[in-house]
DNA sequence: GAGTGGTCTAGACCACTCG
DNA sequence: GAGTGGTCTAGACCACTCG
């Protein structure tokens, strides 16, 4: 028996509507997050793990293969795996939302919004949302701030049913992303695409760079549970500021490199 | 019994040393390359492909979860999972490798080579291959092109035993990364960081923008699956010609804003 | 040699989807 | 109501790691 193992890994109470091989991998992200599992620290063996809980190894390598796939813990075949030396902390609500990234960061999140209204759609954002060229949408164009220092511009459209959501919204400090979510409206995936442009003139004096400054291009198409498309956004950072970063694994999806489509 | 369902997955000799669920998982994922399942199509059901290829029901899941994990296919909850709508496509070679990526791109890969030898590592390149500041390493710059079209330039630096290996061959042609296969050096992982950089002078002239026109940089860390760094490279591609795409799930790594540590 | 994770089986119950 | 995937159990054998 490893006393020190048990006293690391809270015995969870595992009841309730959520499966226990969730609340499992629940329990033990969170001992991983708080440090009551040290980073290059071995995890519970999986039999270990298994009778401390009450549930089957079956149950136990589910809640593991969670952890292995999100990036917390490596390591196995006679080996016991251990906590990753300094994974990635990525939650989607802070790639989506740049307010909840902000914070994260320890900085207070701010917009200057400098336009929003109902707008016809062009062929790009007619065609990310999925409905027909010339609808109205809703489209905003914030500047974002760190602590107050500008950070991005993003330029978002909005689908039917969610812009005017967003139209009651305090756009300088609130969440769009908090705000949706209280009405249902979830976030599921994003594809994105990835690269570089020289700064507009108005985009240069918002951000305080030169004019042709290099700027990081994020195009963004995010969508619900069900594939229908929520929001499409162009943002456009800093790259002193912000960088992008990426943990790639063989056999996992990553970063694929693609032909750029036609011209900007 | 659905026949159209047994027709289009071949029966496979599930014999040899690789696990069942992998010989499983490898033979469904070339039926979706091929076309033999085509995108929308709902794969063949847990039941019936454990009755088909005589395996138990665990096996068929743990080869589906792998699929799923890919992007390959979607779905579930009593619907039959469906093949992934325009899954992006990205083998792990592709990423590290861009000639088996221009390659699966239809076109053919060329490398110049600016620079190759052997030199003191810089306080940069020392960290990310864990050896002391001004170790002699292999370091490399090439110009990369696809049909003769200039795309990237790459800076790489090799850890010591790697390098060596890099020095026997044909850079102008090769594939680093499949020669350094046949050496035993294996890449497992990479952390990848993204933002922009301005052109400059020499690299504006090779990749044939002008001068201060925004490149798209990658600087990439490759890791063997011990841990052990491989390579260290700083790419800077021209934004017209190539993009970076990356499909983002709920609670799966992906990609992370960071603060910019320093300047340049 | 003891312990570990990787693999695989057989069986069970359930919520959910669909016609 | 029939079929589906999600979940969970109990048990087994193996290659691998470690002291």
């Amino acid at each position: 028996m490893n006393k020190l193992t048990t006293e690391a890994t809270t015995v969870l109470r595992l009841i309730g509507p959520e499966p226990l091989h969730r609340q499992l991998a629940d329990g033990l992200r969170s001992s991983i997050r708080t440090g009551g599992l040290a980073a290059g620290e071995p995890v519970p063996s999986e039999a270990e793990l298994s009778a401390i809980h009450g549930v089957s190894r079956g149950t136990v390598r589910q809640a593991l293969a969670q952890l292995r796939a999100e990036g917390l813990i490596a390591g196995g075949r006679g080996r016991r795996p251990v906590v990753h030396p300094g994974p990635l902390a990525q939650p989607f609500e802070e790639l989506v939302s740049f307010s909840a990234w902000a914070r994260s960061m320890g900085m207070e999140p701010s917009g200057r919004v400098l336009a929003f209204d109902l707008r016809p759609a062009s062929a790009v954002v007619a065609d990310a949302l999925d409905v027909p060229a010339g609808t109205p949408v809703h489209q905003l164009v914030r500047l974002r701030l760190a602590d107050g220092v500008p950070m991005l511009i993003e330029r978002t459209a909005f689908a039917p049913g969610v812009g005017e959501a967003v139209a009651g919204i305090d756009l300088e400090h609130g969440s769009i992303y908090a705000a949706l979510a209280e009405h249902g409206i979830r976030f599921d995936a994003a594809r994105q695409a990835i690269d570089a442009v020289a700064a507009s003139r108005p985009d240069a004096e918002h951000l305080g760079v030169g004019r042709g400054a290099p700027l990081l291009r994020v195009r963004r198409r995010s969508t619900a549970a069900d594939g229908r498309p929520l929001e499409w956004s162009d943002d456009r950072y800093r790259p002193d500021r912000v960088t992008l970063t990426i943990d790639q694994l063989a056999n996992r999806p990553g970063i694929a490199r693609r032909l750029s489509q036609g011209g900007r």
